[in-house]
DNA sequence: CGACCATGCTTGCAAAATGCAAGTAGCCAC
DNA sequence: GTGGCTACTTGCATTTTGCAAGCATGGTCG
């Protein structure tokens, strides 16, 4: 498997990367993810579960029930790529 | 819709950007992409139809009745995000 | 205490994407 | 005109995603 698939096998699926680079602002609770991006409440429970899993964030538990999901170092050197492609994204040309 | 997003939309379909990364080492063909990215024919004709409305790749005819597929100047500019994210995929840490 | 409420999920099921296997179509060599 | 090579398409099973509703926990307020 190439470094990309590998890349892509932890981030690739849908969602995953839009909810690193929600992140990349700071730890954000669960339903701040939700709101903020319109995923699906399911699709979320399983990304963030998937992506703690893979070691690109974790959670920290807040008072009551509440927690916030941070990205780990693992996660936050995703800037870059979240950089470059946000920037490819943005050209028309 | 963010810049991310706009990007996910395009290249963010499973093996689309696999292919994109194979074309980087110069045009390809149909049969090669399939031998090489092991990607099942129905998708790989679906991402190659995708890609070229894009504008990330384009039909090149060749004798007979094979063709190359190779990257636009559009295309060629995911170099960088696609580098980006394998380095970030062959790091463990 | 107990009814309420906010937050963070889980669950059931429909819709869409993906994968596998087999078939089709055009072109060329012989 | 048959056979082989290439580039697909098609039918259907499996997996992923999405929507909507429900559940669990802990705090708040009377």
């Amino acid at each position: 498997m190439s470094d990309l698939a590998a890349a892509l096998d932890i981030v690739g699926a849908r969602w995953a990367l839009l909810i690193v680079e929600r992140l990349l602002d700071g730890p954000q609770r669960y339903g701040d993810l939700q709101r903020d991006l319109g995923v699906p409440t399911n699709m979320l429970a399983t990304r963030l579960r998937e992506l703690e899993a893979a070691g690109v964030l974790l959670r920290l538990p807040l008072r009551h029930n509440t927690r916030a999901y941070a990205l780990t170092d693992r996660g936050l050197a995703l800037r870059e790529a979240i950089v470059v492609l946000g920037n490819w994204g943005k050209n028309d040309a």
